[in-house]
DNA sequence: TTGCATTATGACACCGGTGTCAGGATTAGA
DNA sequence: TCTAATCCTGACACCGGTGTCATAATGCAA
């Protein structure tokens, strides 16, 4: 047989009209158990797969949910960050589970995406995901809203749209890390990540980390902060700036586990011992924190729940229920480095 | 407005036929340019974009690849192969590139999956990934060769069709590691990974690296292998395994680098020093690999080039044009464990 | 037997584009 | 001026399903 099966031809097969073979194979109640159990052994027979492009047309949706991984611009084309590689696993997983396909693509923060996936009805919702430049985002955040386009976004607030969130407690895994280096009596502290709020989730877990120190009488000293991004490569240069501008600090809180991997680089080279001289907080545990040396103490997202709460509450959305704003807990995993 | 903008309105705005709107959207040369131009402008204006469905529906395709990604069932769940996600990261780009769109799932290699995108008109071919155990997958090959589906295969190999295959030179690669241990006077040694037809990957590494060994006269003791399947915690045990039986080596070649670092855990655990009691050497080079302690000497495999190959194969496949059947180099990186 | 509800099915319009064909308008050539 | 070629456009069937409506067949009560 050339060519795919159509329902006409187990319409053919059967005895029956293409309707009834259409309304058989979605087991509607209409149908006849005996014409229903014929149809579906046919269409098995004939190895039939419903045509997905014409059921959408028909239905106006796609069971398809599109992913947009932002990456930084700056960083090497060829790696991605391991956080978001996690939790796009665990995001393909519950969409699986929720009977949806979900298509993937990488974008840079710049370009301009909006809605495409949703307008063109290829998916029924969009997550985005990524550590960008939120700044960039908002006025595209207002276009997605005024189209009705369903999203739900990683990490970044969505002006007075808590619900389309879901992200990590990231003031709260500031204040773990404080309280972790305050238990082992590390109050010189330094800080490496993006403490603007072109960054809101390092610009969160900093605050948090400060504000803890302060409710125990620790200041952190501007001149310990430096600025990095989400890579191994930033987090080395950041901190071999302030070794190099000769700043001292017993402790390092790092916004994520790739500065913190690029930290310990430096001090290693600089012959700083962690954790002897430096203890070194990272955040995200990705997989390769665990292995480095000394393995990286780190807070934890729990990516598998947070993709599972990405896709229910975009498919909450789709579906016009209520969401709740998620926020999920982060949680201290404490290691060789500290 | 409410509902989306179709042809028919952007008909209606510029007063021509939705014939004539089709026509000018897809820059067909019969359109005349003012009448494209005003058609753009409105499309542009209404925000219009094509309905991916209606259009795939009548056009018969689809401009989507699906990837489905085998994992070893007996993994993690939570966990997923760091050398597929870099895959998967090179595959989305190369998509991007070719102007399709990607589908991405997560699938066990029991499954009953064959060509469920392709037949449903989701997908125009399938890319498949994964360290399976191949032997359960030849009948599948079968069964979507008979269907005409257009696929494409990372490492196993489909019976008498090398074209269907992208894959490193795996046994290349295990020579590489041979001649590397040679040359630094290592010749006793251990090889974990499975030796046997389930693994085609693993075996063709195993055997390039046991020929080169013959070459230089130098045999592997079978007792000296052991058995695992790509994770950490396999080759962990596996390499506890060989220890707690009292073999001793100085050389360790592990099928993955995932095992080489379980291998690395185990060997420091029973207090033998990496590289100076026993060199290691592991095969993919993913990212963890340069960060542990001593970072692994592996044999990479560029994920870059592999996932535009695998793309651009499958999509001359699609097109029916003549695929060669493609065979990567791997490339020796000597780092801190051997 | 008549009347009405229930069940199972077929006919048909429809989703929103694309491709084909026919035909009007314009221009070139004779 | 007439014919032919070229250019541009509209009408319409079509892709393969889904949902609605009409209707035939059957069952049951009056």
């Amino acid at each position: 047989m050339k060519g795919k099966a159509t329902s006409f031809d187990i319409a053919h097969h059967a005895g029956v009209s293409q309707s009834t073979v259409s309304r058989a194979l979605r087991n509607s109640p209409l149908v006849n158990e005996e014409t229903r159990k014929r149809v579906h052994d046919i269409a098995k027979q004939l190895n039939y797969k419903v045509d997905k492009n014409a059921s959408n047309l028909r239905t106006q949706q796609s069971s398809t949910l599109a992913l947009l991984l932002f990456e930084d611009p700056t960083s090497d084309e060829s790696q991605i960050n391991p956080f978001f590689l996690s939790m796009l696993g665990s995001i393909t997983r519950a969409c699986a589970k929720e009977g949806y396909d979900l298509l993937v693509s990488f974008q840079s923060a710049s370009a301009d995406w909006q809605a495409d996936y949703e307008d063109s009805h290829r998916a029924d919702g969009i997550i985005l995901l990524g550590y960008g430049d939120y700044i960039d985002f908002q006025p595209k955040f207002k276009t997605l809203l005024d189209q009705n386009t369903k999203f739900v976004c990683w990490g970044a607030t969505v002006d007075n749209r808590p619900d389309l969130t879901v992200c990590c407690d990231n003031y709260g895994g500031g204040k773990l890390a404080a309280r972790h280096l305050i238990a082992h009596s590390r109050t010189d502290c330094a800080f490496i990540g993006d403490a603007s709020d072109h960054s809101p989730e390092f610009f969160a877990r900093f605050e948090g980390f400060k504000d803890e120190l302060l409710a125990n009488n620790v200041t952190i000293n501007e001149r310990k902060m430096a600025n990095a991004i989400s890579t191994e490569e930033s987090g080395y240069h950041a901190t071999r700036s302030l070794i190099a501008n000769n700043i001292k600090f017993n402790a390092l809180f790092a916004a994520s586990d790739l500065i913190a991997i690029g930290a310990i680089r430096a001090l290693k080279e600089a012959n700083i011992k962690v954790p002897t001289d430096v203890a070194v907080v990272g955040f995200d545990n990705i997989a390769i924190a665990s292995y480095i040396n000394p393995p990286l103490t780190t807070i934890a997202q729990d990516t598998t729940i947070a993709g599972q709460m990405l896709v229910e509450n975009l498919l909450k959305l789709i579906r016009e229920e209520e969401v709740q704003s998620t926020l999920l807990p982060p949680a201290l995993i404490a290691r060789g480095s500290s």
